[in-house]
DNA sequence: AAATAGTTATGATTGAAATCATTTTATAAC
DNA sequence: GTTATAAAATGATTTCAATCATAACTATTT
């Protein structure tokens, strides 16, 4: 397979709405388009790693991602997903660490890349963008802690049912309105719901047998939001 | 056992050295004077209530707080805690959500309040404190992410063991060099490492008998810092 | 088409920690 | 000081999920 050579569009023909830098004028995203970067990752491909220094933030412009970090054992634990509009690699701008988390493409990605300094720049000019910025942080933070009770408290069933829930709520059903819009493996969904790969086939197995989803190699479909919403315990 | 009147002082003479307000000028902090409300609060008593609407932000003048938060089957899960000179219930501010945890006095506090509205105005005029909240959340981030983690890979031992150094690295220890500087009942231990009171009790005494802590009821000694860290699997 | 690696599947066994049940010890209230 | 209440301690039992082991299937490469 070769690797594409489609031209990213610049930043004023961004059509990604729901980004952080819409806030910006179309002056300001004409400065962005000069000094941004474009790449194109293969399904697989590592877009930063954990432990590396930080060059800069990355924004999704087409594409999905994993974030992930590896416990003390080696074992992988996803933290986040960013599909396309979304951005990466920002928490890491506001205090001279390096990447807390790996990024990995789950399918064949654009992603374009800002330098720190271009972005602080930014962000001092326009409040609006930092107020964007503050938000996502925010936001991120409700997400760890959700999930961080979620795994402190569920059952493995509850955790598996969370965590496909969450994958439909980030990506999205496909055209057919059922099927979840995105396919991990079954050892990359327990490294979402903290538990193992044997664990998590054993569950699936069984929630299929309940009607609660269906199984048709890796894409997942779910029938019935509601039920399956009921099994991973959220009530209201 | 009376209710102290204890007058909390200004902020311009607030000798809270790591607070983000320290960005202020003087005339800004006499600003916020005015506009502040402060509180005692009894150990055990709640500062705000997970779900309640938010009435702005609290900033510890002198005390020692969790924050928690509640799962589907009534467990608590603490979060994180915050001790003098640190804010409280400022996530909720971007959202216009209600509070997401619920805040506790771990001792007697003193706490001040300040309203939505004046810090979102502060905030627009100081980029310091914009800058400071963001490193903040960005830091809060970062510890939530590496909880979840914690809890989602690590046996009990582990997590119990982490937990001391929490406790250790955000309160301190006592004038003896060695006391944790806290006391928290074993059912809340057992909310910050994810178990049950049982299992911590077991595992504390089991950490008593290897050396690894000593108990002196409620408080709980570390002889050998470097130690501790090893049990709880911390390695670089 | 065969070979290799990766993923899914299934069975058997073990083990860590939760749960249930009491007892003992502190702490607070009267 | 006595009662009431909460916290700590300890034992017995159960269970959920990890681990170990092997087989079947899928996809990719040669």
């Amino acid at each position: 397979m070769s690797r594409p050579t489609t031209k990213i569009p610049s930043c004023t023909e961004c059509q990604n709405k729901s980004s952080i830098f819409c806030a910006l004028s179309v002056a300001e995203k004409d400065e962005l388009s000069t000094n941004k970067g474009s790449n194109f990752y293969k399904k697989g491909q590592a877009i930063f790693y954990e432990g590396n220094q930080s060059h800069g933030l990355y924004c999704v412009y087409k594409g999905k991602v994993k974030l992930s970090k590896l416990g003390e054992n080696g074992k992988e634990q996803v933290v986040r997903f960013a599909k396309t509009a979304d951005i990466l690699g920002y928490r890491s701008l506001f205090s001279n660490e390096p990447y807390q988390a790996t990024a990995t493409a789950l399918e064949d990605s654009y992603i374009c890349h800002l330098s720190k300094d271009k972005f602080m720049e930014l962000m001092r000019e326009n409040p609006t963008l930092s107020w964007n910025t503050m938000q996502l942080l925010s936001n991120d933070l409700k997400s760890a802690e959700q999930h961080l009770i979620n795994i402190a408290q569920k059952t493995v069933k509850e955790r598996i049912a969370e965590a496909l829930l969450l994958l439909q709520t980030t990506f999205g059903f496909m055209d057919d309105n059922k099927s979840i819009n995105v396919t991990l493996t079954r050892s990359e969904i327990a490294d979402i719901a903290g538990t193992t790969t044997e664990t998590t086939i054993r569950t699936l197995a069984s929630l299929n047998s309940e009607k609660l989803i269906e199984l048709k190699g890796k894409r997942i479909i779910i029938p019935n939001l509601v039920a399956l919403t009921r099994v991973a315990g959220i009530y209201d």
